[in-house]
RNA sequence: GCCCGUGUAGCUCAGUCGGCAGAGCACUUCCUUGGUAAGGAAGAGGCCGUCGGUUCGAUUCCGACCGCGGGCUCCA
């Protein structure tokens, strides 16, 4: 006998451990049950004691349990269509599932609505999900027979002897659940995309097909999730980039990888780069510029050519001299630094450049403008005392909240990645000096009030780090923030600074990035704001669009006036074209303010206003126009 | 690198069951003087990704290569 609470709250009293049973006695679907915090069966026996709480379909604990029903239901419809299909893993992931499988044919995306189709008769046949315990010797000679190598190779690898099955009809899968009581509770399902998968992530071992879908609790919630992926395609910065003419990617004149910053790009790039030095400056940075390339004992003695050699490109000889295009700035700044000696009075130190690196990234992980082989990194070194590290991870946090929310970006994730604590000797620098930065770490997030994830076993050899995730306006996570100590460095090329004490001491150095690289921070900005930029980063700010050649002077005017105002406005007077076509091409450029000038703005000194969101602001003086521009422009905000 | 898909005009894409290559947009010229998301006409524009094979003949069929797109452990 055992106590169960019901989705509404409602207490039952369950005997012999039959929940489902009672559950369908009184007419109640649910996906799963929480006993002691823990998902399972509604099928399972119930412990005789504890705290056990049935969930609803609804439930966000349920989704997990949803969707890996909906995978086993894709799997099942795949046995059926491609029989000799040999099955691998189908988890549930963040917002879907996927199934690998090796098939006997190849497979495309044409056939997904195939496969769908024979899921959604699996869904129509409501058949009981059950557990099914076999002995390890039966699992092993039910595999065989079968012919599923990895499900056998999963199998070996589990510790238990019985060995948990579960069957839908005439489908069985090795699969430690929990599922959903009945395949018709799965009904809001999608297949998505299919690609290809190594087996356990392994290049050496069989390719596989993985497909892809997702699985919601309600038609509605299904909808929105695709509608949000159509919403997210649509925002597609390699699609909107040559659209809006910011940057072009020519891998067979240029290179791979290699992005040319058209004239559109490049003006929100110049916004992007002066506000960011400005604040640099304003938070005690020095600014400092260095080479492309530098010798080879420079990266042997920074290490880069023992730990990162295969990041670098090849070396070039200059008479007779190695030298090496540079995948990090640090050992410039290091070299600047080392051209004094230095006192703990001069620290901290805080050097900052636009430093464009070059990386080797094999060709299949380029990805349009986030991930290329030559950027330009917001990177800065920070080289002070042990005394200063709290105080400077902290106005590195101050800035990077103050330089992230001018771009809109206020939700943040963050994480703490630290030492694997069982293998300490993979890592460079003393326990002491761990602690002192991981806790110089956290007391700075905690001042700040930012909550974060730790991460053993995720650091780096160097150091410990912050990584800050930002959610952009779809809620799609983007890391760009790194803050991560480097022991190495400061030691390799022997740094000091005098101590009051007359002697020579190691300062700490902090490497850090704000935004990333200027490229994929440009890319993740362009899917943020849909191409729409706000008014301090469009490219054109404002477009003066004359009614009829009569007013092509006036418009010219106007122009002129708005251009000594500070303002990027364009006079669209080249050739005659109608105020619709005008009016389409600003809208398709997403040029935020239309100022239109026909006979009667003409003669009254004014300027009709359209904005980018379709507004009609009516005629205006062009002095109302300025101010509004210019107020649009310091509040860095994204109303017109 | 690997799996699947894909490559035709500057862009988006048709098409050729093997026989001189097509549209829309953009571009050039002309007409149109227009009021808030495309006014009309004409013209120009092509190594049909590259190399090889089959064939009287290949953009089309076959093979290799190159480029691009999706993806490559969030473990039964």
């Amino acid at each position: 006998m055992a106590t169960v609470v019901l989705p509404s709250g409602e207490l039952v009293e369950v005997r012999g451990g039959d929940l489902l049973a009672v559950l369908t006695e009184r007419g109640e679907t649910a996906a799963a049950v929480v006993v002691d915090g823990q998902l399972r069966d509604l099928r399972d026996p119930l412990p005789p004691a504890g705290e056990a709480r049935v969930v609803g379909l609804d439930h966000p604990a349920a989704l997990d349990v949803l969707r890996h029903t909906a995978s086993h239901i894709l799997a099942h419809a795949v046995t059926r269509l491609y029989p000799g299909a040999k099955l691998a893993i189908g988890p549930a992931i963040d917002d879907g599932f996927y199934y690998d499988f090796r098939f006997p044919e190849p497979v495309n995306r044409d056939d997904l609505p195939r496969i769908e189709a024979e899921m959604r008769k699996i869904i129509a046949e409501n058949l009981p999900i059950a557990r099914v315990w076999l002995g390890r010797a039966e699992a092993e000679a039910l595999l065989a027979e079968r012919g599923e190598v990895y499900k056998l190779e999963l199998l070996r690898e589990i510790p238990d002897e019985q060995i948990s099955f579960y069957r839908q009809g005439e489908f069985l899968d090795l699969c430690r659940g929990p599922h959903l009581p009945a395949t018709g509770l799965a009904r809001h399902v999608a297949l998505l995309d299919v690609a290809g998968a190594y087996w356990r992530g392994d290049p050496s071992r069989d390719m596989l097909t993985r497909i892809y879908g997702t699985a919601f609790p309600t038609a509605e919630a299904l909808a929105e999730h695709l509608k949000w992926r159509e919403e997210a395609r649509k925002r597609d910065h390699r699609i909107l980039g040559p659209a809006l003419d910011l940057f072009s990617i020519q891998n067979e004149t240029i290179g791979a990888g290699l992005v040319l910053w058209h004239p559109k790009g490049a003006r929100v790039r110049h916004e992007i780069e002066t506000f960011w030095k400005g604040e640099h400056y304003n938070a005690g940075y020095q600014l400092v510029a260095s080479p492309h390339i530098g010798r080879a004992r420079l990266w042997e003695t920074s290490g880069h050519l023992d730990f990162y050699k295969d990041g670098m490109y090849a070396p070039m000889d200059i008479e007779g001299q190695e030298f090496y295009l540079k995948p990090m700035n640090c050992p410039f700044h290091i070299a600047i630094y080392k051209t004094h000696t230095r006192s703990y009075r001069d620290l901290p130190i805080r050097y900052a450049e636009l430093g464009t690196v070059y990386r080797f990234e094999r060709s299949g992980v380029l990805h349009g403008l986030l991930r290329v082989r030559g950027f330009t990194q917001d990177d800065a070194h920070i080289i002070c005392r042990p005394d200063q590290i709290e105080d400077e991870v902290l106005a590195c946090l101050d800035l990077t909240l103050r330089i992230l929310g001018a771009f809109g970006f206020r939700d943040y994730k963050v994480a703490l990645s630290v030492r694997d604590p069982e293998h300490r000797e993979r890592y460079i620098g003393s326990d002491a000096m761990w602690d002192e930065a991981e806790q110089s770490l956290v007391a700075a997030l905690e001042r700040k009030g930012l909550p974060h994830t730790r991460m053993e076993g995720e650091a780096v050899f160097y150091g410990p780090k912050i990584d800050l995730h930002v959610l952009d306006s779809l809620k799609r996570a983007w890391q760009l923030t790194t803050i991560q100590f480097d022991f190495n460095e400061p030691e390799r090329f022997d740094m000091a600074y005098i101590g009051d004490d007359g002697q020579a001491h190691r300062p700490y150095m902090v490497h850090r990035a704000l935004l990333g690289s200027l490229e994929r921070f440009f890319g993740i900005l362009i899917e943020h704001y849909g191409g729409a930029f706000p008014a301090w980063l469009a490219p054109v700010q404002a477009v003066v669009l004359p009614v009829t050649e009569a007013e092509v002077p006036y418009a010219e005017g106007v122009t002129n006036e708005l251009r000594a105002a500070g303002i990027r406005a364009e006079a669209w007077t080249k050739e005659r074209k109608t105020l619709r076509w005008l009016i389409r091409e600003a809208q398709v450029q997403k040029v935020p303010y239309m100022l239109v000038c026909g006979a009667r703005e003409a003669a009254g000194g004014v300027v009709a206003v359209r904005l980018r969101t379709g507004e009609d602001l009516g005629p205006q003086p062009v002095s109302a126009v300025v101010s509004r521009i210019r107020d649009a422009v310091s509040s860095r905000g994204t109303a017109l």
